[in-house]
DNA sequence: TTGTATGCGTTATCAT
DNA sequence: ATGATAACGCATACAA
């Protein structure tokens, strides 16, 4: 058997030579104790004399020592880390969710792998094998949709943690906001600002959020006896460009509504484009209501009125509840509904005077 | 020594069991093969014939078998991960970049793990004591700074790839586009319209690419032998509010500019903004420049003319450095400069007549 | 409190 | 081409 190489035999390439890492026998070697006490001290798992605690620390710091991860998810019942599955991570609503997260990982010391699935459930499948194979402690999901067949594993089974869209058929606890209490507030508001023909313009009609979104939309219409016509509600996607599309449709009709409530900021920001590029001014000829707060909306032109979603605060409370999870898989968490709040600024005013 | 639990001893307490998952053990027993045939069939190490490999690949899949990577890890020489840090996830600049890493990634079938540092060294260390322990393959790095004291560690012992931000004193392989030649573009196409009074706005102080972009800027100036003010260069950071603040001062001096080259997008934007504020018309009365190319530079009000990075590719790149780096740590790929272009948009036309 | 010994699931080396 | 088996580095049950 070839001892890995204990001398300098110097390669005839000009290879560095990759530093041979220091593991816990060497550590306890050079503190002058066993292995165990060395993993004992170093994981905080049992009693250690502060004596030789010290001079383990002391040895570790020296030797620049780190676990080896791997090892340590072989051997024990946790991986420390954790899979997030989102549709697009370049989507700002995500990434700031994620740094909620990530800050919260951080302090429960877990590390977060996030996949970016798009909407191919192909890759979110290959997260999945990913998951199972390094063993991650649990999953939280952005993306509206599980990263397996249906039926295939349990939901039971694994940690998962679902955020912002509900899934269908999914029982894992799920962190967000109330999004039919929000649609409603939106439209109250416009209503409240007097007016009377509101139109609505929905994210893909797949989704969940469409359908509450809606729902809070309709809600409003008729708590508020707001009018009804064929074109006022428009079907969309979550873009500034089905925005436009949808936005566009609305103008053709007559008469025109005097506002829009958008699914998303995206779709508003389409909305107003549109709006403008037809000779509208916003918020005079056309008030926009959009929905998340991404930073895009204090930008752009006028900054728009919104709902906001606590985006940091769903990250962390996400990755609580999952740690919650991990720790005790039998309780299930409970649901956290996190408060929304419509965020004024000037795409939206009274309407003006025919 | 208690075996772990054979049979189903049921707990008092309602926790849903926590599925055992399949080992190559199992898998060989039940394709009737030795343990050492399922690895080489799973992993493609070595040839197999085509019987017991069908064999094999349909135990696998019936007891839905996947790789323990943390054994795989802890055994073998690769982790097939890779640490990615940057400085800031929710900025749409490294959000894409982020996806091309992730595109190259997944054909490698290695996994990527972000680790959004902030400003904050502490937190790079952080992550760099996971990645030590995770032993992680390489790193990319966005964020301007090595996640580990200089001179602690020596670059070479580890693979690094560095991207967009060249790290004073690291000899890591780079990628990005060559920042000097960019900004030289960008201010010759604002001399070319007619420009003589061009500002610049730059990013951070002790920023790499605040410096060579306005290399750039000071290398169009000399040659189109354009005007030079005292507070024709401005100091400030990559973000909206510092780039309204010096347009503000910028505006204050007389005469003004009639054109700015701004060290990025936010603060293009930032000085559209503040022009705007101050009535006058973008472009007529002050036409501006950007760099980078973000999504909400075709948003705003005028789209933004700018330098376009081609993101996801230098992404990708990375990681195809990174890769081959891994792949033969003696060879230090070559930098790899991308094409950077400029982006016509309405941000600017030639100066108004005075 | 501390040390000894074993096994986690995989890959790689050695025989066959 | 296939099988047996020794590490990999750590955590833990058990002995002292």
């Amino acid at each position: 058997m070839r001892k890995r190489a204990s001398k300098a035999t110097d390669d005839v390439a000009a290879q560095p030579r990759r530093l041979r890492k220091a593991t816990m026998k060497d550590v306890a070697n050079l503190a002058g104790v066993s292995l165990a006490t060395v993993s004992r001290t170093l994981s905080a798992a049992a009693e250690v004399s502060p004596r030789l605690s010290r001079r383990v620390q002391a040895a570790a710091q020296s030797l620049d020592y780190a676990v080896n991860i791997n090892a340590r998810g072989l051997r024990g019942k946790t991986s420390g880390l954790v899979v997030v599955l989102l549709p697009d991570i370049a989507n700002p609503f995500f990434s700031v969710l994620l740094q909620g997260i990530e800050e919260q990982a951080r302090s429960h010391e877990m590390a977060v792998l996030i996949g970016d699935t798009g909407v191919d459930r192909a890759i979110a499948e290959t997260y999945w094998r990913l998951i199972e194979g390094q063993r991650a402690d649990g999953m939280i999901l952005l993306n509206g949709f599980l990263p397996f067949p249906p039926g295939k594993r349990a939901v039971a089974d694994y940690p998962i943690v679902v955020v912002s869209e509900r899934i269908a058929g999914v029982d894992a606890p799920i962190v967000g906001i109330d999004n039919v209490a929000a649609g409603f507030d939106a439209v109250s508001y416009l209503a409240r600002l007097g007016h009377r023909r509101v139109a609505h313009i929905c994210g893909p009609a797949d989704n969940v959020l469409t359908h509450e979104r809606r729902s809070g939309y309709l809600k409003a219409v008729e708590a508020h006896d707001l009018e009804r016509w064929p074109e006022a509600i428009q079907p969309g996607e979550f873009s500034i460009r089905a925005g436009r599309l949808a936005t566009a449709r609305l103008l053709a009709a007559s008469p025109r509504p005097t506002a829009v409530f958008a699914a998303n900021d995206e779709i508003a920001i389409g909305a107003i484009m549109e709006a403008k590029a037809n000779g509208l001014r916003v918020p005079e000829d056309l008030s926009v209501v959009g929905f998340d707060d991404i930073e895009m909306s204090q930008i752009c032109d006028p900054p728009l009125t919104t709902i906001y979603q606590p985006r940091r605060e769903m990250g962390r409370k996400a990755l609580e509840t999952l740690a919650r999870l991990v720790e005790s898989p039998g309780r299930r968490p409970p649901d956290a509904l996190l408060d929304h709040k419509l965020v004024v600024r000037d795409s939206a005013t009274p309407p003006a005077p025919r």
